[in-house]
RNA sequence: UGGGCUAUAGCCAAGCGGUAAGGCAACGGACUUUGACUCCGUCAUUUCGCUGGUCCGAAUCCAGCUAGCCCAGCCA
């Protein structure tokens, strides 16, 4: 029996990285985390579902908390209700609970905030740091400047009192959508255009989520994010890179309103993964025009389709914890995510024999009518799996693949003269095969060695091949979906075609009639496999049910065969 | 062209002035009633994007280049 020593990180703990640094430089300074523990937030806008990027995020923003004993928030996002829906709130608690996070009783709205932040945008106002603004949205393009011109303001020297009153008027919804705005009295010669007297407020008639129709005018991120921070105590939070350009305007933010606390902003890479898309917009469209069946489709790289593929929590935490967080933009390779969940699944995965494309091979010197019982074990790495009965008679199903006439070099499966092991139960010896018109084998035959029984040779003769089989006589049926990469190529985004060129036309492959012990007639979902010498498949959670079995391959097992 | 950021192996990634961790992938081999798992080994030394400099000593400090990513939404 081999030992498998090797185990899987129980209880994910991250890794040190350069966030950790900062932060710890601060304890030992005694300076931001001083008299309080180190507070975060995972503040998704729910305005879609989350996928394996965002788990990314969730591992850092609750994995840095939990690190340093201390807690993280859950936020959603929404300051802009022309995206946002309902709906996807209930997903986006769901998918972070599956990862196993949890924000106890710290779940918030950004919009539980706009009380606050009217009154913060009053206060810059009357301090002349904000201005209302009536260029269009064409027009402030045009007075944008560019990358050696300044932008230019024709409202900024307006004078507070008015400022005041006409910002009371946008809140009171005396104007149109789009008329005006409230904006930073910042530096319009900025290099940095988030400086140009950002817009900090729009009006905008849409009915909010939320908050019904009580505003008519809402903040913008920029000036909302570090508000939301500062008024729920988070000391670091914790963002992607494109958001580096904006922390001075985070900072000027904190550092002009009285906000309750400073919260620090910090960012670091978002994950790319090889061989598919990540962009909200792209999985959109997948969904949208039907490239793939869903949000949840068992290719697409968000939560609930990595959940419904057979991807576990404990595999996706530590990927993520693997990868590490740095300030580099990188793709990971798929195989990694891949190894995680081998690695996860080869330890709790029972063990059972399905045959995916079977053909028929009969033992013909086993008695017609017989049938005999074996018990195997469900887990070769935990004994306290226990074991289970298979039955075993003249006719099983193999893999056609396990036969060869003509074998190829190397090859130690089926063949005619040569001797296998059907896994657990005898060695049989091939002595030929039927073939129909085409020359297509569909029967394979063999006789069996009774000395053999429980697949021991008492003789002690070495015996190369095993394969796995299933009792034609005593078996279930099930549908299995085998699937592969959505795209052909390494980086879909990359070159001048679109991501949708790129599409595999092999990316699924459903395949009916295949056969199964017959102990997993009644499993249903949540359930992981190991299907011996093929890989890690899971009940389907959507389409399974006892008497119509659906099984997705989670991923392949890693094939050691060196053909030629 | 202005601002911001980044550069260590095929892919991630440690490294924080004392002589290049680890993981994935790959490739050998051992073991094997899963060609899996496990185990052992190989895999950056004219080397840390390039070129100079400082230093007894540089991936680490300095200077200058080069390449890539992000920014001109009333999105987040």
């Amino acid at each position: 029996m081999p030992e498998n020593k090797k185990k899987v990180a129980e209880e994910p703990v991250m890794a040190g990285n350069f966030i950790h640094d900062i932060i710890e430089e601060e304890i030992a300074e005694g300076g931001r985390c001083e008299g309080k523990k180190v507070h975060t937030r995972f503040p998704p806008e729910p305005n879609g579902y989350l996928h394996i990027g965002h788990a990314k995020a969730i591992c850092i923003d609750f994995g840095t908390a939990e690190k340093y004993k201390g807690i993280c928030n859950l936020r959603m996002d929404d300051t802009n209700p022309t995206k946002e829906d309902v709906e996807y709130v209930d997903a986006i608690k769901e998918d972070i609970h599956w990862l196993g996070f949890d924000w106890e009783d710290r779940f918030y709205y950004a919009s539980e905030y706009f009380d606050d932040m009217y009154n913060f945008a009053v206060e810059l106002i009357k301090k002349g740091l904000a201005y209302v603004c009536e260029l269009t949205p064409e027009q402030m393009r045009e007075n944008r400047g560019d990358l050696s011109t300044p932008a230019k303001s024709p409202y900024r020297d307006r004078p507070i009192e008015e400022s005041l009153d006409l910002f009371e008027r946008m809140k009171n919804g005396e104007f149109e959508d789009g008329k005006m705005t409230l904006r930073a009295k910042i530096d319009l010669a900025s290099g940095n255009f988030n400086m140009r007297d950002p817009v900090i407020y729009r009006i905008n008639r849409l009915k909010h989520h939320r908050t019904g129709d009580k505003w008519c005018i809402y903040p913008m991120y920029d000036f909302a994010h570090p508000i939301e921070d500062a008024m729920e105590g988070i000391t670091h939070s914790l963002c992607s890179l494109e958001f580096e350009d904006h922390r001075p305007l985070y900072d000027w933010v904190v550092n002009n309103t009285s906000v309750p606390s400073k919260p620090r902003q910090i960012e670091f890479a978002r994950l790319g993964i090889n061989n598919t898309v990540m962009s909200k917009r792209k999985l959109r469209t997948l969904v949208e025009q039907n490239y793939v069946s869903g949000w949840d489709d068992p290719r697409m790289p968000t939560l609930c389709g990595l959940r419904r593929r057979g991807y576990t929590p404990k595999s996706i935490r530590n990927f993520c914890d693997r990868i590490g967080v740095s300030k580099v933009n990188s793709i990971v390779e798929y195989s990694f995510l891949e190894h995680c969940l081998r690695e996860d699944l080869n330890e709790s995965a029972r063990r059972v024999m399905a045959v995916i494309n079977p053909v028929k091979l009969v033992i013909t010197n086993y008695p017609e009518n017989m049938t005999e019982e074996f018990q195997v074990e469900n887990n070769p790495n935990r004994p306290e799996d226990g074991d289970r009965t298979i039955t075993f008679s003249r006719e099983c199903y193999i893999e056609a693949e396990d036969f060869m006439e003509e074998p190829i070099k190397g090859y130690q499966r089926m063949y005619p003269g040569n001797e296998v092991r059907l896994k657990s139960t005898y060695i049989v010896k091939c002595t030929g095969c039927k073939k129909d018109e085409d020359g297509k084998v569909i029967e394979v035959y063999a006789e069996y060695d009774p000395e053999t029984r429980g697949g021991n040779t008492p003789d002690g003769r070495k015996v190369r091949g095993t394969i796995h089989w299933v009792d034609a006589n005593n078996c279930a049926e099930a549908e299995v979906r085998l699937y592969d990469s959505l795209f052909t190529v390494p980086d879909p985004d990359t070159g001048d075609k679109n991501f949708l060129d790129y599409l595999s036309e092999n990316s699924l492959k459903v395949i009916n009639n295949c056969k199964i012990e017959k102990s997993v007639e009644n499993v249903e979902a949540p359930m992981s496999f190991q299907f011996m010498r093929l890989g890690y498949f899971c009940v389907d959670n959507k389409d399974s049910k006892p008497g119509h079995l659906v099984f997705n391959r989670s991923v392949s097992l890693k094939d050691g065969f060196k053909k030629k």
